[in-house]
DNA sequence: CGCGTTCACTTAACATGTTAAGTATCTCCA
DNA sequence: TGGAGATACTTAACATGTTAAGTGAACGCG
């Protein structure tokens, strides 16, 4: 409470408290951001030597695991929005790692492959991004990890039904 | 060219032979970024009733807990970027939610403050995130979610040292 | 002093997140 | 069959993430 511009006329009170925000600090999105960004920043400079960003990645790496895919699909796959995708997938284009068809059954629908150039960067990269993971697996537990990813898939599902009309989420 | 005659008409394929990786959507990046989204989801609408982002937000309970913080300072707490910090700031004081002076003893730093009019508008969009808060902790379970962050709060210790202390990037 | 260095921010430039609006195509049915 | 509505993207506009460079002020040391 009382929180007032600290007068001016004072000289020198820098820390006004050594336990300011705990509460704050400590909110779930502050700690799944704080930990995701961890996690990230080790991979991000080797992503980054390849000329890649994180979306980047995630895409081809989506991509790889299929013959084509739909841009809708591919969205949901590599959790991207729409227009993200699309801004993306125009700079892949561009830069030959990826290759796009219109569908023939229906004109409104783009085909999305990985294209020999972008196999080539996966396969440049996978070694690297693997042995991060694996360096990430080893630090923290396996087993403790396998829990982790548990309970954040348990958190995704019990806060799925709030906002969604009544889509039938029937993955894996 | 051509890769692959590739049916335009196929709908499953799980081929998958190319580069031998994860399946990237139980990846812990993928799963904490779908965690946190499900999460946010939950704040989004309330927040941008106010006109709030939710960084502007993080920002301004940041500064409802201390008397004044520098950008620095508020960078680490908010866990933003000095880039973002900066151009949110701008935009914050030009709303006057925020006030700011740059302090006596140094001409370099400048002190941040929450402004009347930046605790009215907490005081009235507190109520109901603390609300969605309280609904995400039922739904989830109090107990649950402790232990979920105290998991998180581990991943992210194990991964500090990482970046920090670890070095020799002399490659530059 | 003087000058190079560090520090605290800010700008710049590019990429993505997020919402709304636009465009082309397809579906359905009166 | 043709026109309203739904669908699959794409563009647009604004806000942030991310890295690099710039600016001005404080420091250190000869």
């Amino acid at each position: 409470m009382a929180k007032r511009p600290a007068d001016p006329a004072n000289g020198s009170e820098p820390a006004a408290r050594q336990v300011p925000m705990r509460d704050f600090s400590r909110s779930l999105p502050m700690s799944l951001l704080r930990a995701r960004e961890a996690v990230m920043r080790q991979f991000r400079p080797k992503l980054r030597e390849h000329g890649l960003t994180e979306q980047q990645w995630r895409i081809l790496r989506a991509l790889a695991a299929i013959e084509a895919a739909e841009v809708t699909e591919l969205a949901r796959t590599a959790f991207l929005l729409g227009p993200s995708l699309s801004r993306i997938l125009r700079d892949l284009e561009a830069r030959n790692l990826i290759e796009r068809r219109t569908a023939k059954a229906d004109q409104r629908r783009s085909m999305v492959s990985i294209s020999k150039e972008g196999v080539k960067l996966m396969a440049a990269v996978a070694p690297s991004s693997e042995a991060i993971y694996a360096e990430i697996t080893q630090r923290f537990g396996a087993r403790k990890l396998a829990e982790l990813q548990e309970m954040l898939g348990q958190l995704e599902l019990c806060l799925a039904s709030t906002d969604a009309s009544d889509e039938v989420t029937d993955e894996t």
